[in-house]
DNA sequence: TATTGTTATACTCTATAACTATA
DNA sequence: TATAGTTATAGAGTATAACAATA
């Protein structure tokens, strides 16, 4: 991912096409991507997970995990199908991201009494501990966000997004 | 990616901030990540791209190619590297991007005359071809994607993206 | 020295399919 | 039959590092 982590400013010369767009940005056109909102919602993904990706690697934790956690400490409980549909994720690959919780003891699997097909998913005492230091740093990422895009718009995409 | 794909309607609401847990089966709480943005750009575009491979599966071609193909063509002659830049990936990954779609004969390598590091990157009448048919499908896509969205909250999402 | 394109490696993620054990 | 969890595999994408040719 490059994206970021580009520092170098220096002779972009040579451009055709001024863009036709207001943006002073926009040195490339984009032509048909500029109204494919696919292209700038998977940019801003990528900034935003490359910067909480950073955030998070001091406590050794990627934005999965911490979805894991998240979502497991507010819904005790829940079964792992519920939990991979809610982060859209399959349910193959969020049994491996359980193992690695669980070998770490941030995650227990409990058998659900009622069901015992499904797993009661649960935080371990250790889970919420590196669940709150995960939530400040997340605090700190998310001020970094507010800063790039400015507050208005933050909260302009967010309600957008919220509701879609 | 699951999201899509799954033939079961389960009904998880992805409520915003549930205050009340009730008994029976309440949605989910998102907790702390009802407030990061990051959490719901990646479900959208979960969604976008999971719409968007089917509907280029025809020609095949993926994503990261339609958005190649379209910058090349409205850019020609650009390097990898400022390609490399646009898309957001790294330039070790565009060398094998292009490599399929070289061999393909959808794009050429034209080697520079003012710097002969570069690669002057050029449509081939095939390449030009293939997008012109990707972008009929494309705008198939963006039509799925507005209704899914609503007119207005895809137009909020996609000025607010584009000046961020 | 720095940059462009390239190769290589390791790891994560995605898309499927199939298996088991329950229901 | 259908569902929950699991295993397996192929392919795509990401993060790095290094190298040759060129500037």
């Amino acid at each position: 991912m490059t994206v970021t982590g580009n520092p170098r400013r220096k002779s972009l010369a040579l451009r055709r096409r001024p863009p036709t767009r207001r943006s002073p940005r926009p040195a490339i056109a984009l032509d048909a991507l500029d109204n494919h909102l696919g292209y700038f919602v998977r940019r801003l993904q990528i900034w935003i997970f490359q910067d909480f990706i950073r955030t998070l690697a001091p406590i050794h934790l990627s934005p999965a995990q911490f979805s894991v956690l998240v979502i497991v400490s507010a819904n005790r409980g829940l079964s792992q199908a519920e939990l991979a549909a809610t982060l859209g994720i399959e349910r193959a690959r969020l049994v491996r991201l359980l193992n690695r919780l669980q070998s770490r003891e941030l995650i227990a699997r409990l058998r659900s009494s009622a069901d015992s097909r499904r797993h009661a998913l649960e935080l371990t005492p250790q889970g919420h501990g590196v669940l709150a230091q995960a939530k400040i740093l997340g605090a700190r990422h998310r001020k970094r966000l507010i800063e790039k895009l400015g507050a208005d718009r933050h909260g302009v995409l967010l309600q957008a997004l919220r509701e879609a």
